[in-house]
DNA sequence: CTCCTTATTGATAATGATTTTCATTATCAA
DNA sequence: TTGATAATGAAAATCATTATCAATAAGGAG
């Protein structure tokens, strides 16, 4: 699914649970759907008011209310913050972002979920969820810090 | 190693990094070191207060902030927030904490690392680092749910 | 054991991110 | 086209965390 049909299929998710179409909200799902990377309140707030003038930075704390309810979006957590916000997972799948651009990639995980499972069974605990993120760097930034 | 000992491995190993040992710290190190659970400021405050009068919240921010950076303790990152703190982990284990009584519990990962290297590298991404955290019900919180 | 340097302390003020409030504006169903 | 009402942006409020600073206490030197 490419970027316009994120934007497009966040809108009409968002129009069923009763929410209206309007200019900000669709800039930020545009923004939003096509980062490569995780962006913070501000950030998004900056690059979308480019696509819609006189736009609020409260406009954007409401619509990532609302994207990440629908499970839309997701919170991203790293150790410089957590606030950052990311299109979210497509079923199994987990996060791999770079330290070095913060560049983030969704891999598939689906066999994980049996392991965690498992070793979770050597302790009393009934699994129920798992947070999974690997942090590296991406190929761009290892040919980078090579040369 | 129990608790008394992990408080005095703790304040000697800030001493070694030039920090005095003080009734505030004892206190703090003492709480978080018996705490079942990832603690927040604000509570490790309150609970240290009992043992040290007078204590400031300040001082619990300072103290955090110096057994952080010595690795001795964590911060926790749950969907409720990012700000508790708890016990590190000794080698290579990961946190499994109960989403009902907030429990926290350490389980051995060793096996992990190979697996995610391998799950990356279908991708172009250089894993140096992961975070692993597991979601679940204690055994108490298993039965309390049952009966 | 006492003194003295200096890290540590708590109270207060400042900061920065996020939320709330509210009057105005825009969406969209009828 | 119209009207009920959701959505908006500006400003104020809130909350956790950090910086400031004068008073205090730790602990090495003597």
């Amino acid at each position: 699914m490419n970027d316009p049909a994120i934007t497009q299929t966040w809108l009409e998710a968002m129009a069923v649970h009763g929410a209206r179409q309007t200019a900000a909200r669709r800039a930020i799902c545009e923004v939003l759907a096509s980062a490569a990377r995780a962006m913070e309140p501000l950030e998004l707030f900056t690059e979308s008011r480019k696509r819609c003038a006189g736009l609020g930075l409260v406009t954007v704390y409401r619509t990532l209310e609302i994207l990440e309810e629908l499970g839309l979006v997701a919170r991203v957590h790293q150790p410089g913050g957590c606030n950052r916000y990311i299109r979210a997972a497509e079923g199994h799948q987990h996060l791999m972002i770079c330290s070095a651009c913060g560049k983030a990639e969704y891999f598939e995980g689906d066999d994980l979920s049996r392991l965690f499972q498992q070793v979770a069974g050597r302790s009393d605990f009934l699994v129920q969820d798992h947070w999974l993120q690997l942090f590296g760097l991406c190929r761009a930034c290892q040919s980078a810090s090579t040369s």
